[in-house]
DNA sequence: TCTGGGGTCCTAGGACCC
DNA sequence: TCTGGGGTCCTAGGACCC
């Protein structure tokens, strides 16, 4: 298929047709094509039923038995202790999410991954072009609604999965309309009737709204988008500050925000882990903390990136969460430019005598690699950085657990696995 | 029952500069 | 002795999303 070209006989008031495909219990349904014996089956993807972790995604059968996303993985097994529970496979997800993008660039350039299970197209003014193609008839009226029929059927009969397709005239009417129609549906919002589709859906509905806001509009009696809706924009705002502005905006269906094709860089990376036990000792807290900077710091080179910031998190058994942050005087990729300052950080976060259940770092304010230094420093850095590329190398070939540097040693004797599974212990002995 | 990991965006106060 | 207004950067914290 051809991109879309611009078509000086189309009506210029043709409005806007934005989709939001949506795979449907995406990791949970990966898993179910990939092990046929799972099909049919409540499937969770988060841990195994001793993990102290959370449901990233369950099988609509899971969800039939009350399983829901973010529910801790041992409740989920109380309720639901027949599924299969797995901690899933990152790689098959990220092959299964581009090749679903790359489909959809067969109907349009115009494509913006979300997330790996969500894209927003825009195929505003595709229609003869679909004619063309055989996407959709001559006769199509809905034109929209008959392409993304097609768009759907293709990634079921190509891919195997089963999606879920929202369309609207903007990514805010795509997206609500998406969540109305899933599991497996579509739904076309007519153009004009914005108004009517948002009104009755609660507030929670519209995306931004988290339970936070839904509470504090609750409090003026506001509960459906339509209540939001018919109140003066400038009333809002009065309440709700400059952001109540584009709410009431947004309860009217409108959303001026363009589907953008290429959003950019990352604006931070980050790593976190939480331990299987609570820890007092802080030995082993600034191993593992040392070793997801290297992680992280790995991920920045692979980026091409260097960065300024780098913030440290901790959370307590009770869940109260300290972060500290700082800027360095220079941008850099090296793990040893960050460490001193993340681990003065850590000093200054860690501060109570209460068992801490997660350690974290991120880091952020990038430029582009390549930078300016005086000679000396010059020579200094590109030492450096010819060792870094040679351990992301070896990391590369051979498992990033291939090489345990001195700092992250600790973590062999308390925390014998990294967040990927692999047994860090015997990756190290065995090389 | 006991709460993951990786992100984005917004707000607000203080420092600093002109 | 009393003193503005604006802009930008830095940091902390919170809400939200998938």
């Amino acid at each position: 298929m051809q991109p879309p070209r611009r078509n000086s006989t189309q009506s210029p008031a043709a409005p806007p047709a934005i989709f939001l495909v949506d795979i449907d219990a995406f990791f949970a349904q990966v898993e179910q094509i990939l092990r046929p014996e799972l099909a049919g089956r409540p499937v969770v993807v988060g841990g195994l039923v001793t993990d102290r972790s959370v449901v990233a995604s369950a099988s609509y059968e899971a969800r039939a038995r009350g399983v829901k996303t973010a529910m801790p993985i041992a409740q989920a097994h109380r309720i639901c202790p027949d599924a299969a529970f797995l901690r899933g496979n990152f790689h098959a997800y990220a092959r299964f999410s581009e090749a679903m993008m790359d489909l959809c660039r067969r109907y349009t350039p115009l494509v913006e991954a979300v997330s790996l299970d969500e894209a927003y197209l825009n195929v505003t003014g595709c229609r003869r072009l679909f004619q063309a193609q055989g996407v959709v008839s001559s006769a199509a009226d809905p034109w929209p609604l008959e392409a993304a029929e097609h768009l759907k059927r293709t990634i079921r009969r190509e891919l195997g999965l089963a999606v879920t397709i929202g369309v609207g005239t903007s990514r805010l009417v795509a997206k609500i309309a998406c969540d109305y129609a899933k599991p497996s549906g579509i739904a076309w919002i007519h153009p004009g009737r914005e108004e009517r589709f948002l009104a009755p859906l609660p507030l929670a509905e519209l995306p931004g709204i988290g339970p936070k806001t839904a509470e504090r509009l609750a409090r003026y009696n506001l509960r459906q988008i339509g209540d939001l809706a018919r109140i003066p924009a400038a009333l809002v705002a009065g309440h709700f500050g400059p952001a109540g502005e584009a709410l009431a905006a947004r309860a009217r269906g409108c959303d001026p925000t363009p589907v953008d094709p290429d959003p950019g860089g990352p604006k931070s990376i980050s790593r976190q882990a939480t331990f299987q036990a609570n820890l007092i000792d802080r030995g082993p807290m600034k191993a593992m903390l040392y070793y997801l900077l290297e992680r992280a710091c790995r991920q920045l080179r692979g980026a091409g990136l260097l960065a300024r910031t780098v913030t440290v998190k901790v959370r307590y058994a009770d869940f109260r969460t300290e972060a500290r942050g700082r800027s360095l005087p220079t941008f850099s990729d090296h793990d040893d430019d960050f460490w001193p300052v993340a681990s003065a950080l850590f000093n200054k976060v860690h501060t109570r005598r209460v068992g801490v259940r997660l350690v974290g770092v991120a880091l952020g304010h990038f430029a582009p690699a390549g930078r300016q230094l005086d000679l000396f420093g010059e020579r200094r850095y590109e030492r450096r950085s010819r060792l870094y590329r040679a351990i992301d190398g070896l990391r590369r070939r051979f498992g990033f657990s291939v090489l345990v540097t001195g700092r992250a040693i600790e973590l062999l004797a308390t925390h014998d696995r990294d967040e990927h599974g692999f047994r860090l212990r015997t990756a190290c002995l065995s090389r």
